[in-house]
Parts: C-alpha cells; sequence; structure tokens
DNA sequence: CAGCAAGGTTACCGGCGCGTAGGATGATGG
DNA sequence: CCATCATCCTACGCGCCGGTAACCTTGCTG
C-alpha cells in the first residue's frame, strides 16, 4: 500500500541505486504481507515487475534482503525512542512522549513494525540478534531515565525499561489491530498513565532513607 | 529435556495413547528448540524414535500436529493466570500472583513457553487466532478486575490489561534470557511492583469524582 | 556505425521436506 | 498352529522455491 501501486510498467530500465531503492519497497510489501517463509522471491520480483536474477544484482540472497528491511526499521524504532526521550527534561513528559513513539512507530509505513515485532525468523541468530539489540537499546535508555531518577539499582532499572517497553510494544500492537475503537491519543494517554504511575511509585533520590 | 532422553529403543512398540504422547513430547523438544519450519518431520519422528509414517498415523500433518501442542500450552497459559486471579481477593496480592503466572510458565516444562509466545506461525490463521485468544482471555480477566476495583471505562480497562499482559511476557522472557543475573522472586516483585502502582493510579470508585 | 557495458530476460537446476504406497513383523484369538 | 489385525518400516513421489547460466537489448562512445 505505501510503495507503489500495482500495475509497474515491466519495461521501465532503472539506475542502479533507484532499482535498489524500489526493491527494497517491493520486498517489504511482501515480507510485512506474508512473513519471510511464505514470503518468494518470484513474488518480490513480480511486485517490482522486474525478474528474478535482477533481484539477485541487488542482494546476495534472500537472507540479506530481508535483513536489510530489518536494520532500517530497528533503527527506526530506537531513532524514534531516542528523540522521545530528548524530547523533553519533564519524566513525566517523557514517559507520555515514549509511549507516542511506540505508537507512531506501529502505525507508520506499511506496518513495517511487523518486521521487528513480529517477525517469523527470530530463530535465525541474525535475525534474533537485530530485534533484540533494538528492544536491548529502548530498554536501556529508559534504564537510564529511571536510574537518574530513582534509587533502583542498574538491574531493576533495566528491568523496568524492558517491562515499558513490553508494555508499550504489546500495547500498541493491540491498538492497532482495533483501529476504530480507540483514538490513537487515548490509547496513549491511559498507557503513558500506567507507565508514568508505576515508575513513579519506586523510590526517589530525595525520599527519606 | 522434558520427556524422554535421548537414545530410544527403536524397536518397542507402544499402545496407541502411550505413542501418542510420547510424539507429542519428541514434537514439542523439536518445535521448541527449532521453530516451525526448522522443524522437520522426519526429525520429530527420528527423536521419537519412530519412522515417519507412526507420525502420519496419529496427526493428520504437520500443522495439525503443531496445533495440538500450541493448543496445549495456551491453555496452560490461561489457567495459571486464572488461578492466580483466584487465589485471592487482595488486588495487590492479585498483581504480583499474576506476573508470577507469567514468569512461572515462562520457566516451566521445557520452553513450551516459545511455543505461545515466539511461534514463527503466526502468519497462518489458525495459529495467529490461537496466540491472540490466548492474550486476550488473559487481558480480559486482568481487566475485569480494574474494572471492579477503577473507574476505568471497558476499553480503557481492557487497554489496561494488555498493556500489563504485555509487560509481563516481554519481561519474563528476558528475565529468563539472564536467569542467572536476577532471582526469579526479585524479578516478579519489581515488575508486580511496577504493575501494582501503576494500576494504582487510576481513580478508584470510592474517591471523589 | 561498430562495439561494449549496463540492465534485463527466459529457462532451468537441484535440494529439501511433506506426505504416501506397499510390505514386513509381532501379538492375539480360534 | 494358522489367521488376522494393529503397529511399524523402507523407499519413493513430487511440488515448491532459492539460486544460476546463458542470452538479449538499449543506448552511449569513439
Amino acid at each position: 500500500m505505501t510503495a507503489t501501486p500495482d500495475a509497474r510498467p515491466r519495461g521501465t530500465r532503472l539506475p542502479r541505486m533507484a532499482r535498489r531503492r524500489q526493491l527494497l519497497g517491493a520486498a517489504q510489501e511482501v515480507f510485512v504481507a506474508q512473513g519471510y517463509h511464505a514470503a518468494a522471491m518470484d513474488e518480490i520480483a513480480e511486485r517490482a515487475g522486474v525478474s528474478k536474477p535482477v533481484l539477485y544484482q541487488h542482494f546476495p540472497g534472500k537472507l540479506e534482503l530481508y535483513l536489510a528491511l530489518l536494520d532500517e526499521h530497528a533503527e527506526a524504532l530506537v531513532t524514534t525512542v531516542r528523540d522521545a526521550l530528548a524530547s523533553t527534561t519533564d519524566n513525566k513528559m517523557r514517559v507520555q512522549a515514549s509511549m507516542q513513539a511506540f505508537y507512531d512507530f506501529v502505525a507508520g509505513d506499511g506496518e513495517a513494525y511487523r518486521l521487528v515485532f513480529e517477525s517469523d525468523l527470530r530463530n535465525v541468530a541474525q535475525v534474533r540478534a537485530r530485534v533484540e539489540r533494538a528492544n536491548h537499546k529502548c530498554a536501556e535508555m529508559i534504564a537510564k531515565v529511571i536510574q537518574e531518577d530513582t534509587r533502583a539499582s542498574v538491574d531493576e532499572a533495566y528491568l523496568l525499561g524492558i517491562g515499558l517497553v513490553g508494555m508499550a510494544e504489546v500495547s500498541a500492537r493491540y491498538w492497532l489491530s482495533q483501529q476504530k475503537a480507540i483514538p490513537k491519543e487515548t490509547a496513549e494517554n491511559v498507557i503513558a498513565r500506567l507507565a508514568w504511575r508505576g515508575i513513579s511509585g519506586f523510590p526517589r533520590p530525595t525520599d527519606p532513607a
């Protein structure tokens, strides 16, 4: 739905980089819609209005093609969360912004979030590593803020970070699957409130021992 | 690790139901370790010390075999959470018990939780439906308790339920992947506290309007 | 206008893995 | 001791799909 309509003029010749981008677009559509295993290289090529060998002139194999997309969107998630945390110094607002980051990520760009959150290839080490690294970075950034604001230990803060990431991810995916039922902002607010009250329940550095 | 050691006496004849159970055990080991796609029916049969046609005398196909296991463990999760919620009427304790339920589920029975939380077959409608139904039931049970205790609307309460389920699931999976770093009880307590303070931030029926 | 490089095509190969046909083998009852 | 049934095995068919070999075409260049 995102990149290119459908009827592709099977005759156009493209410079290398333009073709590469277009192939990535077609691949994303197919991988998102079908998952890695059900996606056929033939279909991706056809979707791009091109024959299969062209695909292999740009990517050494199916896995590498997939990894290129995964890297792109995993990085996008991390960046979005990073920006959210940097957008203010008020921690309550930070929580709000972070939750919105996850909801934005899930709502954006042709459901590409599926590559990161619903990959059917997590049994492959290279994929698993990337997904976990993205989660890890998000959790760590959040944990850092928590540590600045509470007396939580490093381990505790990180665990809380992971918990919040999970909460955001799962609730955002649910919200998307029910798009009509709840307005985006409402859902973000409810979850942000849950998160904020949850965190602020932990003792703060200024509290008496 | 769960069902049968390894060296299986390739000659033993078994009555039908015993064989079926054993096949399910072998299948679980392989599906859990490799995921659906990488798991070969040949390997499952071999693991059970039996030849492939035997497998097909008990299950019509690979998918049905997988679904049988998935049903079993999805149901187990729901039951565990249900029991946790029924184990007390004190809501703070309920939160604690629910979180423990997820950690228990993840820690139990040969990592079978992977079938429910990390299936690489969610693109298949039958699998997706089962996973979502388990999540839905958990979230709904939790939402019900929340509704009894706060003024949250039905939608809000369910969204909170989903968020808490996500928090529990993701944090429990993380905890398991780091088994040594944090004692189980500590992790449960940290997450339970996060959840409890989060929920109790919502207005209660006894609060002034 | 020859020729060459860049971009694209058709047609094929080979392996893997699900599922099955057909036969052997051990227990059970007459 | 023979028949019969359930259980299990060896061996194979066959479709799907990732990947490749060999050839074509377009347009720029000297």
